[in-house]
DNA sequence: ATTAGCACTCAATAAGGGTGAGTGCTAACA
DNA sequence: TGTTAGCACTCACCCTTATTGAGTGCTAAT
């Protein structure tokens, strides 16, 4: 059985009649709303071909056809037509850009919220990849006593801070001494350079102040790896009552609780790194509580490094067409800002 | 009509049946489970009392009695008995503080999650509010050419940075005479005193290099007042499906909708300040969408400096004398780890 | 190859009836 | 006078049954 040219039109006229009401579809709806020229039988029969291919599914006997998760693919890459964005969703984007904050996590959370208000999905954001982002200075900053504060700061405006507490009291001159030596070791590495290879070197090279100096290595070590903190800014959860697909409790619950493995979600946001929109349909997704769910994610950068991911969670049943053209364009607008506001 | 001894006992006994059951409760029950030595008879007639004096409510003739409000008020001023924490909840809470994170952020987060867990509800934590901390440092790091980094450092392991961009090239050494002091003049002042007198004092005192300067300020101005960032850490927002007061779509998503209200929140929560644990019951609520919620409420502080609030938020239906403990308890420890972390 | 016609399926909705938990009232009782 | 047993009444809830209608697959005619 081969795809002509009216089983692709049939095809991709349920998938946007059924993206839109959510009902199965019949053929009766088809012959009636998509002028085709063809009786209802005739997609009757289509449709029999349809299912047979893997294209369709029927709920029950009786009930019209939804797209399988397959079809959904098949939209997504070749039938679905990328629309450029509403007047409303253009404003809305760029008023959230002309907000004059310098704190990149503002940012972050914005373009969390204003992603799941255009869109009516569940939206999370990332914040930049620690694995990413390119070491600018170390600071280390004597509070009181024996209590210091090791900074370092990053090309993506967030910064990371560790406390330190020595064995003895040091001396403020050396600290920075120590500070100027490791920024100069680090600037412009990666935090997973700095630990694999450059902690290392330096453990071996220096005998400085053995004691001291450990204190800040281990401090170092404690900010680099432990917490690579898996920062998630969610919005929109209470969207999915928009879909009757998650009226049901069971499977709302499943879903606020599968939000909050915040690590979990992050993996799940971050695993598609190319750039680009990516695009995972129902049952591509590894997880299992995720089969139902559409995920759509695109990456953002500073410079052309790319630092994080934003995305949209939503079922099956997505507006894809829409959603790839607003996460393409957010992708874009977050990177353009976050260039210009951190490198020029 | 007075409130005799028995009435309190059977009001009692339908409050703790219905916190448990969900379900309205009848004189037979109380009867039954209780043993007030009367029968159901004499209940029903005390239980007419009790609704005449707006205790009780039916939800139709043939049904229960269910608390009202005013009951509920009752019950924690005066009936209600807190009790110890279980075994299970004790260890939970031992554990988390048992991690030797340095990230205040992290406890605050994971305070949430387990104040969640062991109580079913949903849970809020509060970062420590910018405007009762005090502040430690400011240390102002050059990064590149005529961008620098403003780092405020507060007693409460929370840093506040915010991005300078000079008008011209600045010295390094210039910017460590500005930073030290800065720290000078504003050490263990709140941010508000510093923003309202101390920034305005050096305003007018100082005609030091006017431009650069100008920079320094307009960026400690907008670091200590545009964004007090009133963040918030939420957890368990799916619990609210485990009670049948939320079943109905609606309300679900309206409260999922208030709950990502982040400001709003924050202002529910933090609104209580007297330290101790505050108790707000349905319609006390200011908020319309949290007339049928309650809020029970706790402070943590740093040394005997109040600067956070914890919060749950469930049904008007919660077990308030569980609740009400851990609370207390949480409030505290969380209390004592900071102090301990951050000042010895 | 397409289509009209028709019998068939099955979810969704509505309507009726029984069940049981609970009440309020009254009259009897200690 | 306070307490209790008895009884009629109410009403949500659940189960069953009937009705409806959207949609299908098959067959025969075009």
């Amino acid at each position: 059985m081969r795809f002509g040219k009216r089983k692709l039109q049939i095809l991709q006229a349920i998938i946007e009649d059924y993206v839109i009401s959510g009902e199965p579809v019949g053929s009766r709806t088809i012959a009636k709303k998509y002028d085709l020229g063809v009786s209802p039988a005739t997609i009757r029969n289509e449709m029999a071909d349809l299912e047979d291919m893997g294209y369709l599914e029927q709920p029950h006997t009786s009930a019209g056809r939804i797209p399988s998760d397959k079809a959904y693919r098949l939209y997504v890459d070749h039938l679905m037509q990328v629309r450029t964005l509403t007047v409303k969703e253009a404003e809305n984007i760029k008023s959230l850009y002309a907000i004059k904050t310098q704190h990149t996590e503002e940012i972050i959370g914005q373009t969390a919220k204003i992603l799941s208000d255009i869109t009516n999905y569940t939206s999370v954001v990332l914040k930049p990849q620690l694995s990413k982002v390119l070491i600018k200075r170390v600071q280390i900053m004597p509070i009181d006593g024996e209590f210091a504060l090791l900074i370092v700061v990053t090309n993506s405006g967030i910064i990371r801070d560790t406390i330190i507490r020595f064995s003895e009291e040091v001396e403020p001159s050396y600290l920075e001494r120590v500070s100027n030596m490791l920024t100069e070791r680090f600037i412009d590495r990666s935090f997973v350079e700095v630990n694999t290879q450059i902690i290392p070197e330096i453990r071996d090279e220096i005998a400085m102040n053995r004691k001291i100096f450990n204190n800040v290595i281990d401090a170092l070590t404690e900010s680099f790896t432990n917490n690579e903190k898996k920062d998630v800014y969610l919005y929109g959860t209470g969207n999915i009552f928009n879909f009757p697909e998650y009226h049901d409790l069971d499977k709302a619950k499943t879903f606020l609780e599968l939000m909050e493995e915040t690590e979990l979600i992050y993996d799940i946001i971050s695993s598609s790194d190319e750039g680009g929109v990516t695009v995972t349909i129902g049952s591509e997704n590894t997880h299992p509580d995720m089969r139902d769910s559409s995920i759509v994610t695109a990456t953002y950068h500073i410079g052309d490094r790319v630092i994080g991911s934003i995305g949209l969670i939503g079922p099956t049943r997505m507006e894809y067409a829409k959603v790839f053209s607003i996460m393409d364009y957010m992708g874009k607008c977050l990177s353009h800002y976050l260039t210009q506001l951190l490198e020029g």
